[in-house]
DNA sequence: GTCAATAGTTTGTCTAGACATAAGTACCTA
DNA sequence: TAGGTACTTATGTCTAGACAAACTATTGAC
């Protein structure tokens, strides 16, 4: 495997507002991800690699740090630093199924099938924290990709953090009118398991009776952890798959 | 909401090879874990904190910044770092079915219904990035939990990273068996879908026919981008379900 | 020739400061 | 009362250096 070291260069703007180590780290992001610096390219050692960008070392190595983490290199006392694989960079996890489709330009399309405020089910009052009785949006969905139905979601809202209608929810997905609202969601726990399709499940999303369903059920934490939402949703899984990217 | 500010006071022990920041942070989640820091307590600032535990500011800010990422604190400039969220802790992503069960308490057994070395069908070459015809380990295997079936595993492996036998299989997990030859497993893609149990796989599992099934589809990296294996798995539905943390 | 000690390279950890910037607060003025 | 200005506070960024520890390669002894 040939190991070619390069020597860098890099353009740094002091005047600028982003920070120095942001600037390194994206412009290395950006050569290793156009394949400027191939998988296996060594970077020299960070005291030369230093001097050469005008930088402390602290400052340099944050840098490589920040795409240590994002896996776009590793690093290895005594050896050195190098390049590997562009292949599956971090994606965005927190994203909602709108917003996914919106990407792979499945020409998402929601109906609302009902959208009131009324006290949940206890399970659902756990799990959003709030005391058994209390009203939140109750909201229940059917998301088509291409004209064709594809999952059925019931979202569970405390009135507190958002305002919500029937018009913005068919054109703009929740998590968006979320954020909208100035919501910082971070972290969300997941249960994905599978059942057969109920009667009144395969009717509505035009399955025939016992075919097979991926469940999920969702709940989403801000960043201060107040539980923002919680879903309980299926999907045909002849037309839907998770697909996730793991990190150690 | 009550904001106490708490005087900290962590034992450090400069003699050990376990570094000062991570002393910390341990001992800061240890505490956060255990209540013992509440929720929405706020730390004291960096610089009083850092000449009470007797460290420079940037070692007690790595502490910090390493508990910020995994989601137990948060930091405002200007107004402070604060505890939240004892709740979801990013879990060991990861891992193999074999070391939940076990952590589970679920007492794993596993039993090898083929172990050969073979050329793969080109579908799974092409995961494993080795050429068509290559022999590769071609695995077979059925999970048990509590002498109950559980999954039914299909797993391609290098033949260059490892040297696997159905002994050792049969009571470590192949997760295990990498770690062990030396192999950094850093990242996986994963597909998960449910389709309904063919007659030979619902016989296997002890389900009956058209039985819905969760699928699993992965590969495996190592630190470097080597694919490091390829598994193709179904699951239980009845009796199992993923779980997992998503953090933005 | 084989194995162990050693020297050199490179990242890992830590220190002690400096200045910048965002958020909140108090005050002062229109 | 409303609005903005100045001040305070705490985190964010950056510097310049020191020593430690892991890994590699070479050297030397048996």
């Amino acid at each position: 495997m040939p190991v070619t070291e390069t020597p860098l260069s890099i353009p740094i703007d002091r005047s600028s507002p982003v920070p120095l180590y942001f600037q390194v780290a994206q412009e290395l992001e950006r050569r290793i991800m156009a394949g400027e610096l191939a998988v296996g390219t060594k970077l020299e050692n960070e005291l030369v690699l230093a001097e050469r960008l005008g930088l402390s070392r602290p400052t340099l190595r944050r840098s490589i740090e920040y795409l240590v983490d994002r896996g776009l290199l590793v690093r290895k006392r005594g050896v050195g630093t190098q390049v590997v694989m562009p292949r599956v960079r971090r994606p965005l996890e927190l994203s909602s199924l709108y917003d996914d489709l919106s990407r792979a330009g499945e020409q998402p399309r929601t109906e609302v099938l009902r959208l009131a405020v009324e006290a949940p089910p206890d399970a659902i009052a756990t799990a959003l924290e709030v005391d058994p009785g209390t009203e939140v949006y109750v909201l229940e969905r059917l998301r088509y990709a291409r004209d064709e139905p594809l999952a059925l979601m019931h979202n569970y809202v405390p009135t507190t953090l958002v305002a919500l209608d029937e018009e913005r929810l068919a054109h703009q997905g929740l998590y968006q009118l979320l954020r909208a609202a100035g919501v910082t969601m971070k972290i969300a726990s997941q249960t994905i398991g599978a059942r057969n399709a109920t009667a009144a499940e395969a009717r509505v999303l035009g399955e025939s009776r016992g075919a097979p369903l991926l469940t999920m059920e969702r709940t989403v934490y801000d960043d201060v952890g107040r539980v923002v939402e919680v879903g309980s949703h299926v999907y045909r899984a002849s037309r839907y798959a998770f697909e996730l990217t793991l990190t150690d």
